[in-house]
DNA sequence: GTCTATAACGAGATAGAC
DNA sequence: GTCTATCTCGTTATAGAC
């Protein structure tokens, strides 16, 4: 997973916005993060930019596009993220520790993760956006299970199910904790809960749990 | 935990609800699991009843009401079965295998818990929704906090860092696994999630781990 | 307690001028 | 590309008859 730098497909830019709907989507983005799918509007995005709805119809003809070209962006933007952590060739307890980063990063202003947000919403959402979700989890649930196998084939990590099991654990616990540090306005939770989490693999140990009382 | 079996306190029926109302609450909250607070509506409810919606304001006046009614009875019969799992006096780790199946019951119908979903949309929620919500995380955390200390007295679980903390992190992994379990229609994901997160406690073993390659 | 009728508003979306 | 104006529909909520 880190011998690529330059053979890397890089899948096509995904479509050279105009600033106008790059301002769109920040605002979107940022609405989306925090209250939800079925949280915001048309107007609510108008009123940030100093727009006109109609004006956010030309960018975006429906609501349905808007939100899957956010799915789709934030996707790019993570993996291009996953894709740094891979290259700058950490070990794996590292890149593990970087990947829970990205997370502290994104709950900035009371955000949360973009797709664990949508993935509650699941049933409301048009179908290209459900689909895009998927994508996205399980390009999380590939890294990590990459990094997984890595670090217990050097033995960093300590875990005797698959390392996709594994992986779906961590991604998951990871996503929950964010759900319940933010209802109660402290991102500290999640970070604990992460280093938690991160501990339990054994990280920089071989055996000697103590026998606590 | 075990003692008490007759001098709970308990905090008086939550109001003494008529059929129609439980009829509503009924309906209401298998929309809230699924659709989420701002993915139902008045309309939604009264067709699947078969009234209309002047008829549902009768018994809850407010869609804020309502859905403060939806988690406060969540909450009471959740409580009750915590509170059950601890009257049958199981030893802690069949204790946390009860708690798991709750939310095994909890996923039916493509539903993932309440308030884990209401979680999701915070931010949208009417203050006195935003109060009972950290009341139910609160009170789960605590029976588990409880339930973790007890068997880590007995021998049973092995952890290093605080019983509370380590409530926090199983608390939100479970809310997290379901959250994208569902995502993919598949509580199989949660349940061998949630396996794997009794597993490190070390349910049933001393510290024998053996070192996987 | 349930109904009809309606108010008052906000949503997503479109037509057409500039 | 952004605007004004408008459409249609769904939303929560209320008044008042039965």
């Amino acid at each position: 997973m880190t011998k690529r730098l330059i053979e890397k497909p890089q899948p096509s830019p995904p479509a050279p916005r105009t600033e106008a709907a790059t301002a769109i989507l920040d605002v979107a983005e940022q609405l989306a993060q925090t209250r939800g799918y079925n949280g915001f509007s048309y107007a609510n995005i108008a009123a940030e930019l100093g727009l006109t709805k109609a004006s956010l119809h030309y960018h975006f003809p429906s609501k349905a596009e808007l939100g899957r070209a956010l799915i789709v962006r934030y996707h790019a933007v993570f993996g291009a993220a996953l894709d740094a952590i891979d290259q700058q060739a950490a070990k794996p307890p590292e890149k593990l520790r970087q990947y829970v980063g990205l997370y502290d990063d994104v709950m900035r202003d009371d955000r949360m993760c973009l797709c664990g947000m949508l993935a509650a919403e699941y049933a409301t959402l048009p179908a290209p956006m459900q689909e895009e979700l998927k994508l996205f989890f399980s390009m999380n649930e590939r890294w990590l299970t990459t990094v997984l196998l890595d670090g217990r084939r050097s033995g960093s990590f300590l875990f005797k199910e698959s390392a996709n099991e594994r992986a779906r654990v961590l991604l998951g616990a990871l996503e929950g904790a964010m759900l319940i540090a933010r209802s109660y306005g402290d991102p500290r939770r999640f970070h604990a809960a992460a280093e938690r989490l991160l501990a339990d693999l054994g990280i920089g140990r071989k055996c000697r749990q103590s026998r606590a009382v």
